[in-house]
DNA sequence: GTCAAAGTTTACGTTAACGTAAAGGTAATG
DNA sequence: CATTACCTTTACGTTAACGTAAACTTTGAC
């Protein structure tokens, strides 16, 4: 009794239905060689992988990452864990984006603050 | 004996230098209906309330706001209170921007954790 | 008075991230 | 077998957010 695992794999469509975005913007990401699906024939298959990779775009986006950006940390989780020097830079590189992420944390923050701030003032001037 | 109190003022480029950006851009600023300067003959006077606004600006840039979404937030802060309905779109505004900024929130934790978990896999493999 | 530093306006250039259109291939459905 | 729904490539168009350059004024320092 074995079990069988086929492996899922997705349309272009489909990933641009679930990610609320268009097949262009999806293979503009593949030109700008963030993502490279196979092929069957003509047509792009996207495995899981690409599907996570394009979850990671779009958290990125949301988070006003450039493409550019999103590529380093795809590029980031995709090394080949090879030498020493590589680790380094991998390592900064993580620290890196630690501290921007933690800027744009207290960022968030004061913004939340100051909303709540101003929606008191307004709430209070209704009355 | 009365207190001199001296409305602080600054120039474009203190404020291009305070903020790490260019005249151009604070002039961008102005064109796009941000900020309105006062004028001393020709030359840009800034008040401090100028300054908040930019600082406003940049912030939202950070977290990946356009201009115009800034824009909203500053115009935002601006309404006189007058009227009711005026009220309730203020109020519908701060909602929707919270909830922007929540998401991010979350999407920031997210990856933080997934930078957390690559780290620890570079570091082990470093052994 | 002239020189440098900072300010001004006007205007064209640039990059990122797709949008949009055209022209065509393929596969299931009635 | 023709229509419909997706898929493909190629290529030009568009918007945001300034950069860059040119040409000119203003002002404090020497």
């Amino acid at each position: 009794m074995t079990i069988q695992m086929t492996a899922q794999i997705f349309t272009i469509g489909e990933l641009a239905q679930e990610f609320d975005t268009t097949t262009r913007a999806i293979r503009f990401y593949e030109d700008q060689g963030l993502i490279s699906p196979l092929r069957e024939g003509q047509k792009r298959i996207y495995s899981t992988a690409d599907r996570i990779t394009i979850k990671l775009i779009m958290r990125g986006k949301r988070l006003g990452f450039s493409l550019a950006e999103s590529k380093e940390l795809i590029d980031l989780y995709n090394t080949e864990g090879d030498n020493r020097t590589q680790h380094v830079r991998v390592l900064e590189q993580v620290k890196a984006s630690r501290e921007r992420l933690l800027q744009q944390k207290t960022d968030i923050e004061i913004m939340l603050l100051e909303l709540e701030e101003h929606e008191n003032r307004v709430k209070a001037d209704m009355k």
